[in-house]
DNA sequence: GCTTGACTTGTATGTTACGCACAAGTTGTA
DNA sequence: TACAACTTGTGCGTAACATACAAGTCAAGC
């Protein structure tokens, strides 16, 4: 069983250490190498996009194994697993990258984060209402086409239809 | 009063028969060279997003004045015109350039119109959806932090309040 | 020992629709 | 001739990845 895996469940290089942490028994090994698919798959992201986390600087590896690959630890994870959540909120990843800095300075991000859901708020209303207005706005179109026959292009006109649409109050 | 317009009315330079076209005197004047600033000014909107169109390949000037600047005409600002309506119906660049493509090619671009407008409403739908879900996790989060105190970050957490949110249904 | 296949690395490019900045050329007027 | 107001093209930046590439690594099976 100890074998590379094959595509089954799709997690890479297994060795026993391994197993012991997957199985819970081990939390946090020394001889442990956690690569970017297993960070990934434990943190439910895809593993391209730890290696963006990585490339941008949002997740740091502890280190590099001796044939270079990246090393992540279970703070990693923990990180991931917090970057998830934020963004599930509407934060940005800057943002996310901000809030990550005050907290590793030891200072509590909690009021930057107050602060910077209450602009997502105020920016995502703003954001629905466009769309709202967009939406109406087509539906509105599509309705009014209903009984127009389709034209033939000609000089000053490509298509009657969108032509025929007043944008005066959008 | 022939001069080059100052930055008063953001005009490029003017000549006698461009006066007259400006006065709707003359629609059509052979010698008249119309360039990015006027064209744009004329369909109302920003001359570099005129000359992204005509980077992209959306818009074509019909030709080269002689020191190297793009003419436009007529048919080109009622294109940017088009162009400005179909955007704000909402659809996308690449699908205006095919409606327009169709057109030139003495096709009724109609159809694809229809049909590409409902898809786009089936979007906006879906993407309507997931806004006002996020907008209602945020503002389910904001409440619930309301009588959350601040923490200081340690090990295993960055901030409580993020971590304390329950993505599984998102 | 060699091949194979599943992993890993990095970089580069495409996506959308621009916004902004650059350097350099052109034109008309003072 | 200097200057201001235009013009040209190109290139970078945006957000958050998706996709593809070339090349290196590792373990197992023959």
């Amino acid at each position: 069983m100890l074998t590379r895996q094959p595509s089954v469940n799709n997690t890479q290089t297994v060795r026993r250490e391994q197993i012991l942490v997957y199985l819970g028994l081990v939390t946090d090994f020394p001889g442990v190498q956690m690569f970017v698919n297993e960070v990934a798959q434990r943190a439910q992201i895809p593993a391209h996009v730890v290696r963006y986390y990585t490339r941008i600087g949002l997740l740091k590896p502890s280190h590099r194994a001796e044939n270079g690959y990246k090393v992540f630890n279970e703070p990693d994870i923990n990180r991931l697993k917090f970057i998830r959540k934020a963004k599930a909120l509407g934060f940005t990843l800057s943002e996310i990258e901000k809030i990550l800095n005050e907290a590793s300075h030891g200072k509590t991000p909690c009021p930057l984060v107050r602060a910077t859901l209450e602009q997502r708020i105020k920016e995502n209303r703003r954001k629905l209402e466009e769309l709202m207005a967009l939406q109406q706005q087509m539906e509105k179109a599509l309705a009014q086409w209903k009984d127009m026959p389709d034209g033939t292009p000609h000089g000053d006109t490509v298509c009657h239809l969108i032509e025929s649409i007043d944008i005066s109050q959008t």
